[in-house]
RNA sequence: GGAGUAGUAGCUCAGCUGGUUAGAGUACCUGCCUGUCACGCAGGGUGUCGAGGGUUCGAGUCCCUUCUAUUCCGCCA
């Protein structure tokens, strides 16, 4: 037998038992007369002694090293007083060993698992060995229990839990797909999904009333902190509800997992904020609720000043004037303020211009800017409307809606980061009435569908067809925001074959073009179509905020790197010419060369 | 595609304005040690300074190119 309890498991309620226990060798203690063993399992560590009764029992505690994995036999014995180890689970007791076996040997591991600082590039090509330590045993633990919390939720709920093909068909729209090539239908590709909406919706029509599937979703696009080319979705879809009921469900499901994950309880409804609000007040469609902080319009004072930075964006239909008050920021630095300006310029901002407040009672005169010269009439107006107070200090953006927007909503999150403005831990909310369309080329006007395009638009198909500005047109989108993090997104999907068709025609797909990318699902429109309405949350994101992670990396167990390569495996990898040629593929020059 | 940061011993890092034989902690190895728990003590080995090129009498240090990791912009319904 090699195992009768886990390390981490044998306490003082076993005293004087004999117990078998088999794990990694965390640490050993050599003291010449007796020599000590810490061994850990998943469960946790417990104290080893090996006294020099038994020669060869001895002699083998003498060989072993870190990482070496043993079973050992023996006797859980109490500790005298003094050494009882209160920093351990396991303190109390010490198995004192009969006898001992080497399972395996371990060279010298590259790194110490409780090293503190571990580049990431060494952990990630190490990664088996990265995820013996404590934290990563920890965050894969909780990853295990948010999707538990998921399945009974769901289970307890009527939800099936039905899988959906991974070998599938590429879509325009969206993110660039990973292909795969099919060797029985030679030069064409399967795609891996994106996600299984269009499968779920399917699965509607068919009668399944409530699916979920916890499943992989592959995006071929760079990557970020929080973005990786194959990820995990907790996939939902409903039929027969209103759009309230689905997120009724899904605000119920968050709550469960956070209160039953967390221990952290949202006692009250999630608020909603429409899109529009988010990005007047916090000028990102995601908006961290955590900072009170919000950007107020000022271009309406500002239009007949001029100070043309100000004036031409005030009054340009496109653009946007906006203030955030930071409120004690006057104290800030040069140096800082000029970080901040050079922090807007990432997006595109030409500057960052500002006004401290230091004796609001002496008007113009107790403020300290640059630029309250060019506007003297108006600057008081301005510190009334973003309620100064002495000691604040007032930024400003001025250009195109996008660029301020983008600008100072970063800006906001940023100052509230740097000078720990949080007034809460978390900060959940549902963004609602999202736009339909967005236009991705001015010159043309042409629309690409912000969530997906079988979104269904809060109007009616003739009204769809006819409207005069469709950027204007809502949709039946949902998000769930936390602390500034998209955890998940929805909609009312369309069930009707000419309200798809007249949203096609508007994202400019041809009926040919809609009939080979996904006729199946306009086919499918027609044969009984159920009201349905879904959503879909990122695990990955879930559980790094759960886990108190800034990485999904770190909650995901064998990530890929930036490059979106596996540093373990060394993937992607070459393949044999064999290979290709049963693809009826080649290679040709890489593009870099070809340029 | 773009901007920033980093790359020196197995690991984490120091190494200033260019100057002799590149250091520290830790790991590792050897010896000693019967109560430690990050055990202790003594001793020991150690490097393609990411790679390539250049400037210089001389480059870890300056310049150029490049690779890798990471953060962000673009991109990601």
């Amino acid at each position: 037998m090699m195992r009768t309890h886990y390390c981490g498991q044998v306490t003082e309620t076993l005293e004087n038992q004999n117990v078998t226990i088999s794990g990694w060798v965390h640490r050993r203690r050599d003291h010449g007369g007796v020599i000590f063993i810490d061994l850990r399992d998943r469960e946790g560590l417990v104290q080893v002694v090996v006294n020099p009764d038994d020669a060869e029992k001895f002699a083998k505690a003498e060989k072993v090293r870190s990482e070496y994995v043993l079973t050992v036999q023996g006797k859980v014995c109490g500790r005298t007083d003094g050494t009882i180890n209160p920093k351990m689970a396991t303190g109390k007791i010490e198995i004192v060993a009969d006898s001992i076996e080497i399972l395996s040997t371990s060279a010298p591991i590259p790194f110490q698992l409780d090293d503190k600082v571990i580049s990431e590039e060494i952990r990630l090509t190490y990664r088996f060995l990265d995820l013996r330590r404590d934290e990563m045993q920890q965050v894969l633990r909780t990853r295990f229990d948010v999707t538990r919390t998921m399945r009974r939720f769901l289970d307890d709920n009527g939800f099936m839990d039905i899988e959906t093909p991974i070998l599938t068909k590429s879509t325009p729209e969206g993110a660039r797909d990973y292909l795969v090539p099919s060797r029985t239908h030679q030069n064409k590709f399967f795609a891996l999904p994106q996600s299984p909406q269009l499968f779920k919706q399917l699965l509607m029509m068919s009668g399944f009333d409530r699916y979920y599937q916890i499943t992989r979703c592959f995006r071929d696009e760079d990557l970020r902190a929080d973005r990786q080319p194959e990820f995990t979705q907790l996939d939902i879809e409903t039929s027969f509800m209103t759009e309230p009921e689905v997120m009724g469900y899904m605000e119920k499901l968050t709550k469960k997992i956070f209160g039953e994950v967390g221990d952290i309880h949202f006692t009250e409804d999630f608020p909603q904020i429409t899109y529009a609000d988010a990005i007047r007040d916090y000028g990102i469609d995601r908006p961290d609720l955590r900072i009170d902080m919000k950007l107020v319009d000022v271009a309406d004072l500002l239009q007949n000043i001029d100070f043309k930075v100000f004036a031409a964006p005030a009054k340009d239909p496109k653009g946007r004037v906006a203030a955030l008050r930071v409120p004690q920021g006057a104290k800030m630095t040069r140096k800082e303020i000029d970080d901040y300006t050079k922090f807007v310029s990432i997006y595109g901002a030409k500057g960052l211009a500002y006004i401290k407040v230091n004796d609001l009672s002496a008007g113009i005169e107790g403020l300290q800017s640059p630029i309250v010269k060019f506007f003297p009439d108006q600057v008081m107006a301005i510190m009334e409307r973003v309620g100064a107070e002495d000691g604040d200090i007032v930024f400003f953006g001025a250009d195109k809606a996008k660029i301020v927007n983008e600008a100072l909503g970063a800006l906001r999150c940023k100052i509230g980061e740097d000078l720990d403005m949080f007034t809460k831990e978390w900060a959940p909310v549902w963004v609602v009435d999202f736009p339909m369309f967005e236009v991705i080329d001015e010159e043309t006007g042409a629309l690409t569908a912000i969530h997906h395009p079988f979104t269904q638009p809060k109007a009616t198909t003739q009204e769809i067809l006819v409207h005069k500005n469709p950027e204007d047109m809502l949709s039946m989108a949902y998000d769930m925001v936390i602390n500034g993090l998209e955890v998940g997104g929805g909609s009312v999907r369309i069930h009707d074959t000419d309200m798809q068709a007249a949203v096609l025609k508007m994202l400019g797909i041809s009926d040919e073009e809609a009939q080979e990318k996904f006729g199946f699902l306009l086919n499918a429109l027609k044969y009984g179509c159920p009201p349905h309405a879904g959503m879909a949350f990122g695990l990955d994101r879930l559980v790094m905020i759960l886990a108190k992670r800034d990485s999904i990396r770190d909650v995901i167990a064998f990530p890929k790197t930036q490059s979106a390569a596996c540093m373990l495996t060394e993937a992607p990898g070459l393949v044999a010419n064999d290979q290709l040629e049963d693809l009826a593929l080649r290679f040709r020059k890489p593009v870099k060369d070809a340029k």
